[in-house]
DNA sequence: GAAAATAGTTATACTTTTGTAACCATTTTT
DNA sequence: AAAAATGGTTACAAAAGTATAACTATTTTC
């Protein structure tokens, strides 16, 4: 039982391994042609699509960066009026950004123009495979959340 | 039933482009700091970890990379002796990049090196997760090479 | 055999990402 | 109230990725 789950987390790490580079083709393309956000600001509207509401060191966790980054990434999306920046009345230190109704619009269009060639491919599909496609692509989204959502905690003091 | 296709569709999309960033996340610091290569060359290596030889245009069409970039990445993995260039004697103008014993090697070791935080928490999963977590990772990684790869055909110019 | 096409390299400029460090404002600790 | 800690910003340097264009060497095409 034990000697199984090594196996499993083996398939796992290598199934990852290969899944990364094929996403990266798959979007970071269409993100740097269909968009006029940089791939890092476009991360930073996706997780605030998520949550609504997030401080910048939660932004920062959230991404592995450092928060010298995301202000640069925030002040983007803030120019584009797709976020904005809230001043925590409890604690003065903390700015939390909040996404607009702009940028929960703009990022839905922004899905679409990034996934077009991804889903013209889906489109070849047979049912089956399109069916099983979604359920595991489901698992893995949530159990990689799930795992690596975890290091939200760890700060990064830069 | 043309509905439900649509459904599914949109629902790999939305979890592909989650998963996106949660990959880089847990990979792309690991690579840095743990190996000597930069990303764009392990991912090259990689590649050639799978076909054993591609050509430099195969290279650049499989990561959607322009040729001359390949170049660089392949002449830093060349330095490191992970991998050697072949000219084709039946077409003199093709370089065939091939995969050496230690460039097989160092590829093991360094997935092992990027891999050991998320083996961590994969450790920390329940049996039946972790088999869930198998089994989908695995349908997700195949379905994606299938439709992904189509695009090997297209050349890339420059 | 000349012209066009193909495979790859070199060079250059630019954007993005990453990593530090210093710094300010506010809050917490003592 | 002074010292330490926290949350963000600013500034700077280095590494990596991206996009072109010009170029050489071969092969194909006509």
């Amino acid at each position: 039982m034990k000697e199984n789950n090594r196996i499993s987390i083996d398939t796992v790490i290598e199934n990852l391994i290969s899944i990364h580079p094929l996403l990266k083709k798959s979007f970071s393309k269409a993100i740097r042609s269909k968009t006029n956000l940089n791939p890092g600001s476009l991360h930073v509207l996706g997780i605030l699509n998520n949550h609504k509401v997030l401080s910048m060191s939660e932004i920062g966790c959230s991404l592995s960066m450092p928060k010298s980054h995301i202000t640069g990434l925030v002040d983007k999306l803030i120019a584009e009026n797709m976020v904005e920046r809230l001043y925590d009345p409890k604690d003065r230190r903390i700015v939390n950004v909040h996404i607009t109704e702009k940028g929960i619009a703009d990022f839905n269009d922004m899905k679409q123009e990034i996934s077009q060639d991804l889903r013209r491919k889906l489109e070849k599909l047979d049912a089956d495979t399109l069916h099983v496609f979604s359920e595991s692509s489901q698992h893995v989204k949530d159990i990689l959340e799930s795992i690596v959502q975890e290091q939200t905690e760890i700060s990064i003091t830069t």
